[in-house]
DNA sequence: GTGTGGATTATCT
DNA sequence: GATAATCCACACC
């Protein structure tokens, strides 16, 4: 593991487009009972605003669920779906202009036996080592991430954090874009180009 | 390789 | 009461 500065409170306050981009490539950690676990982030989505259909706060719902998504750039929001899943998002812009990036997949570094000890028996040594964080549900299953992460501050906690292994962006050649995933409900939102991933990566769902 | 449906429950209407 | 920013197993090709 090569140090590298943790991502600040600049790094995430901008649109979510913007940073959707920027956390390709970055390395997502994540320190649990003192042992450490971390991914290269390969997939992001991109939920924009208020008139975004497909985010939680669409028209400008606000409830206690979503409530991290008003709060200020570098927040945690993890909520919890389908009955068993969760998602970790990045929120970013303003503060109470709920916006915010959700982390898809990442390609695993450190800890992976940790990861695998958290799958099911039948399938620990089996699934394969680019499976263990390739999807959001999955994500957060390996890091262990759970609604106790939720509207914590990514710059400064000591369980959850991202680091800035590159300086740059990833190339824009490199990057690939698609409309988002599981958002039909959403009407002509769920078209827009808005899931980025790194091409070359095994790493990204679907 | 593709496609389908079921699991399972917090959250909101 | 309905829905969900998903995943998995199984059928079939």
């Amino acid at each position: 593991m090569s140090a590298a500065p943790r991502c600040d409170r600049a790094f995430f306050t901008t649109d979510a487009i913007t940073l959707a981009r920027r956390l390709l490539g970055q390395r997502l950690v994540r320190i649990e009972r003192g042992q450490r676990r971390a991914c290269i982030i390969v997939e992001t989505e991109a939920y924009l605003g208020t008139h975004d259909l497909a985010s939680h706060a669409a028209n400008g719902r606000r409830t206690p669920r979503n409530e991290a998504m008003y709060a200020i750039a570098g927040t945690s929001y993890v909520y919890f779906t389908y009955g068993m899943h969760h998602c970790f998002n990045v929120v970013c812009g303003r503060i109470n202009e709920p916006a915010a990036v959700l982390i898809r997949a990442a390609e695993v570094t450190e800890g992976e036996g940790l990861m695998r000890a958290r799958l099911p028996e039948a399938r620990r040594a089996s699934t394969p080592t680019r499976d263990l964080c390739r999807g959001p549900g999955r994500l957060c299953r390996a890091l262990d991430i759970d609604r106790a992460l939720n509207c914590i501050d990514l710059t400064t906690s000591d369980e959850l954090w991202i680091e800035r292994v590159r300086r740059r962006c990833v190339r824009s050649s490199a990057i690939g874009v698609s409309p988002r995933i599981g958002v039909d409900y959403a009407r002509h939102w769920s078209l827009k180009p808005l899931r980025f991933f790194l091409h070359q990566s095994p790493c990204v769902s679907r």
